[in-house]
DNA sequence: TCTGGGGTCCTGATGCTT
DNA sequence: TCTGAAGCATCAGGACCC
């Protein structure tokens, strides 16, 4: 029987994790119909409690159309600190079970148990004693878990019993425990694909494992071939540790369009600062700016541009978006502004050897001295000395938000 | 019903170099 | 010198995931 275990694989999902945290809490929420997402405006639920479900209420639905059908629900604004800190309580508890844990999110990670069975006992002990250790450390949030051979079954083994569900898939089973699925389980089979697999005729998993890998990859491409590999199980993607990320970006949707480009300008400018900051909080620097504009019919429109040198200054980040800005043909409005970086390294910002050059003393900009105080002394800084004061003294300086009311700031 | 914000990866078009 | 093909990088858009 053991022998089947090739490799263990255990994929670990928290339940509804934002709304549990909350009624973690805030013990009035307790078993009341919880949402996780905006007051007001024009968002989306992060996550609904399981109170709410009944109701056909789930993340990623317009918050305006989840509080119609459940009107009794409290609406909870999110806090990202909080569920960032229980975030690192849960993998500090995974990686007591492995030393190979990869957080997929703030909820959900897979943990390497190959060979741990002398330790912690079969896959069944495993996941009981590591629901019982998330619980204890979080004084009670659950977690559906679950485990088979690969990353990709045990992924949707976790997801098959939740909330607090518990799933053993033995991986000589883990074929014919697929097959009845709907393809909706495939991992990368989203809307688009799922109606061209319906076209196909195809339905469950099983469907598509029967069907001819060769046929499949005419269809779909690249991706019909790793789904007819998905379908039989098979996954050879290791679990791996920690990644740097590829692209850090901010945007935001306005709680009105815009077609101005003033106004345009204004948010992107606030962007670039986000991400500038957070680039220096990482110690890392960019040489890739990409600007994003949603327009009011949601198309998107990027335009990218890659750097001379690698920056974290918000100055450079703001003017290079802003160059970008003039290439967009579209007059809009626009409902959503957004400014990424790429092209991302690690290390110093190239800018700190200039940290009392001419140039910066002579454009006398504010934020452009901070950025400077942070490469000098260190990321983070400018931070601790007052984010907020940096704030006032920077709007009060470019002298914008008199220009530009701001009609979130009246919510 | 009216659609978030953070990301990743894939694809087709285009342009550059050899 | 001109032309075409191959290989590669970059760009914009799209689908998807949590």
């Amino acid at each position: 029987v053991a022998d089947q275990w090739l490799h263990t694989i255990v994929h670990a999902d928290m339940d509804a994790f934002y709304a549990a945290i909350e009624q973690l809490d805030n013990p009035e929420l307790r078993g009341r119909p919880v949402l996780v997402g905006p007051k007001s405006g024009r968002g989306v639920v992060l996550t609904a409690s399981y109170e709410a479900r009944p109701a056909r209420v789930g993340s990623a639905m317009p918050m305006a159309l989840a509080r119609r059908r459940c009107p009794e629900a409290i609406v909870v604004p999110p806090r990202f600190e909080r569920y960032t800190e229980v975030s690192k309580q849960v993998m500090r508890v995974f990686r007591d079970f492995s030393p190979d844990v990869e957080a997929i999110s703030l909820d959900e990670a897979f943990l390497e148990m190959t060979g741990a069975g002398h330790i912690f006992g079969d896959p069944a002990a495993i996941g009981r004693k590591l629901k019982e250790a998330v619980r204890e450390a979080t004084h009670g949030l659950t977690v559906s878990v679950g485990i088979s051979g690969t990353k990709y079954v045990a992924k949707v083994a976790s997801g098959y019993a939740k909330p607090d569900g518990l799933t053993i898939v033995p991986p000589d089973s883990a074929v014919a425990w697929l097959a009845p699925q709907p393809v909706s389980v495939l991992w990368g089979a989203g809307p688009k694909v799922q109606a061209r697999l319906a076209e196909l005729g195809l339905e469950t998993v099983g469907d598509v494992a029967s069907y001819g890998a060769r046929e499949l990859e005419s269809a779909l491409g690249k991706m019909g071939r790793h789904f007819h590999e998905l379908a039989h199980a098979r996954d050879p993607r290791p679990v791996v540790g920690s990644r740097t990320a590829k692209s850090l970006s901010s945007e935001r949707t306005l709680t009105v369009d815009v077609s101005s480009m003033a106004q345009v300008q204004f948010y992107v400018r606030q962007a670039a600062n986000v991400v500038a900051r957070r680039l220096r909080q990482k110690g890392e620097a960019a040489c890739g700016v990409r600007v994003k504009l949603k327009t009011s019919d949601f198309r998107i429109l990027t335009r990218q541009r890659v750097l001379k040198r690698a920056t974290s200054a918000s100055d450079e980040i703001y003017e290079a978006a802003k160059g970008l800005l003039a290439e967009f043909r579209d007059p809009g409005p626009f409902r959503l502004v957004g400014v990424a970086a790429f092209n991302i390294h690690s290390g110093q910002d190239d800018g700190q050897i200039d940290f009392l050059a001419p140039q910066s003393a002579k454009s006398g900009r504010l934020d452009d001295v901070l950025d400077r105080v942070d490469a000098r002394f260190g990321p983070g800084t400018v931070q601790r000395a007052g984010e907020l004061l940096k704030r006032t003294v920077f709007d009060e300086h470019m002298n914008l938000d008199s220009l530009i009311p701001d009609p979130s700031d009246q919510e």
